[in-house]
DNA sequence: TATTGTTATACTCTATAACTATA
DNA sequence: TATAGTTATAGAGTATAACAATA
């Protein structure tokens, strides 16, 4: 089991990491870009936090995907050591085209399943034991590293 | 789907690398351990290329292996520019040591599921579309990177 | 001329810790 | 004194290609 999965896991990220290659991002962006979506106005800082991704790694990210205007660094209304990132229309387009190749990563995946087989998969897989605790759901573990 | 796969697969690749610290290998080692127990007297360069690893990361794996005492390059019968690899006794107590611990993270992952429900999730599994085709059975994709 | 194993080199990635400007 | 963001730097890992010995 352990190694199904671990090689399946790799696999779909592999085929994400190729799939998003075209749009000249990789799938920690898109991470970001998805917080960006529900947070307004949250600090470089504690959206690091939330992902459990290192500062210097913040700065290159958001660095990147402001080169390609896809965020906004402004400047926080009552802290001014500290930056806010807003999502600019291009990048909800960008995200809006990077999560449709992530749902066809998702359908080629399970293009072998019915809906009741996918749903009684997921349910299998939501109560195996996760052995990296305290990892908040939705974020992924390798974001970190 | 593809979420809950990449997230899973990562923390058993981590729980796997966590658990062999301590005998002092990676589970690249541990791959290359294990086909060294069903192939006696093959030649480096063949055994790296059903693993799919690099003539270069080969040198490297076999000379930690080597330095533990886990293996022995011994001369090739038939062509001396080649290598053939030979798992020591020292070599196969680390292999069931490590196998030892793998299974360990098999069990915990699937601690919550009666041995039908293990079957059943198996089975669904074997059903998902790998998006990395041409990857033999019983390969990690990992380890070619 | 091609192949086995090895080494060298350049490149990328990461991780720690310094640094600045604010608080 | 502590914190937000940034930069510097050193270390690890990776990939390409060169290399010597042999086929």
């Amino acid at each position: 089991m352990a190694f199904v999965v671990s090689k399946l896991g790799y696999s779909v990220s592999q085929a994400l990491a190729d799939g998003l290659r075209p749009l000249g991002i990789e799938p920690p962006h898109l991470g970001l870009l998805r917080i960006l979506q529900s947070t307004a106005g949250e600090s470089q800082r504690a959206i690091g936090d939330s992902l459990d991704i290192a500062p210097n790694r913040m700065v290159t990210l958001v660095d990147q995907l402001e080169a390609i205007g896809a965020l906004e660094r402004r400047r926080h209304p009552s802290d001014r050591r500290a930056w806010t990132l807003m999502l600019t229309p291009d990048g909800s387009d960008l995200l809006a085209q990077a999560m449709t190749i992530a749902f066809a990563v998702e359908d080629q995946l399970c293009r072998n399943l019915d809906p009741a087989e996918r749903k009684q998969l997921l349910e299998l897989l939501g109560r195996l034991h996760d052995p990296i605790g305290g990892v908040p759901a939705g974020v992924h573990p390798g974001l970190s590293r």
